[in-house]
DNA sequence: TGATTGGTGGGAAATAGTGGGAAAAAATAG
DNA sequence: CTATTTTTTCCCACTATTTCCCACCAATCA
């Protein structure tokens, strides 16, 4: 279970620093990284990223447009990326474009992929979606059982 | 069940005592370490946060909307933090950022789970929310039965 | 008052992270 | 096709941060 907030900053040479309580958790130094929802990137373990591409294209079918859409714009841009020996692993261009990587990046643990951000853009992502998170919490307060009785 | 109040100052490499009764509540040395709602940190022993962090992840998709704001605000910030051998934890960066920490922090016992304020945020949160806080007073005495006869 | 527990500070070792040089590979020009 | 430049990769050295540990102070209790 990969979780954690980071911040990192892109170097010159376009490499970003994976945190090593992170990089404990993954097995390998490859990964899969590709274009996120929200303006940022994702990057998945290899395993992971095996079941999550079969899914998508199981549940989907090349002849709906929606189907083509996530696949373009999510399975298409994937590509590995390797971590070096001390632990940075560096964005292609087009990917680091996407998201507006300048240099402050936010590196978040999403339990089972890791989401990379431009550091303003998810500053202004939180702000904007302050309100509706909220209703989101107080909704799923609702439905779970937070406190297993 | 952990309750109390409590002021500490957080040190200059950033370490927080964990008051030792709550100390004494909690199997373990290590707990997971969150953003709360309300610009402070939440401390869940590791049973009651796989549980909860189980719970989020089952009933939310990584597709939709919802899912992704809670993961991100609760889930994603997360991180193992132990205890040292004179009970206090060190709080990672980022997090002590979202909460404001500078010196003196507050904190609470709050049953199930701990939780860490700035004080002066804390301060004026309390101020803030006196009126909401005695309506919502007043909408609960019409619903329990305080004293259970 | 001496012993035990709760809390504070800080040194030193280990680990994590940063920058950048140099070799290798790839792209471009002649 | 070769020479030159640019980009990428690999590696090492340096710095910063974190962790571990111990000594000390303060309060409580016998």
């Amino acid at each position: 279970m990969i979780t954690g907030e980071y911040r990192y900053s892109l170097d010159e040479k376009g490499r970003l620093m994976i945190p090593s309580k992170m990089r404990a958790e993954i097995a390998g130094n490859v990964m899969i990284l590709t274009r996120g929802v929200d303006r940022c990137l994702w990057i998945f373990p290899t395993d992971e990223w095996k079941s999550i591409s079969a899914n998508i294209l199981e549940s989907t079918s090349l002849f709906q447009e929606k189907a083509r859409l996530i696949q373009r714009r999510i399975i298409a841009p994937a590509q590995e990326a390797e971590i070096d020996k001390s632990g940075r692993m560096s964005i292609p261009q087009t990917l680091r474009e996407y998201a507006h990587l300048k240099k402050e990046c936010i590196v978040l643990g999403m339990l089972r992929y890791v989401e990379i951000w431009d550091e303003e853009t998810y500053m202004r992502y939180l702000e904007s979606t302050e309100d509706s998170f909220k209703e989101a919490a107080e909704e799923l307060g609702g439905k779970i059982n937070w406190w297993h009785s």
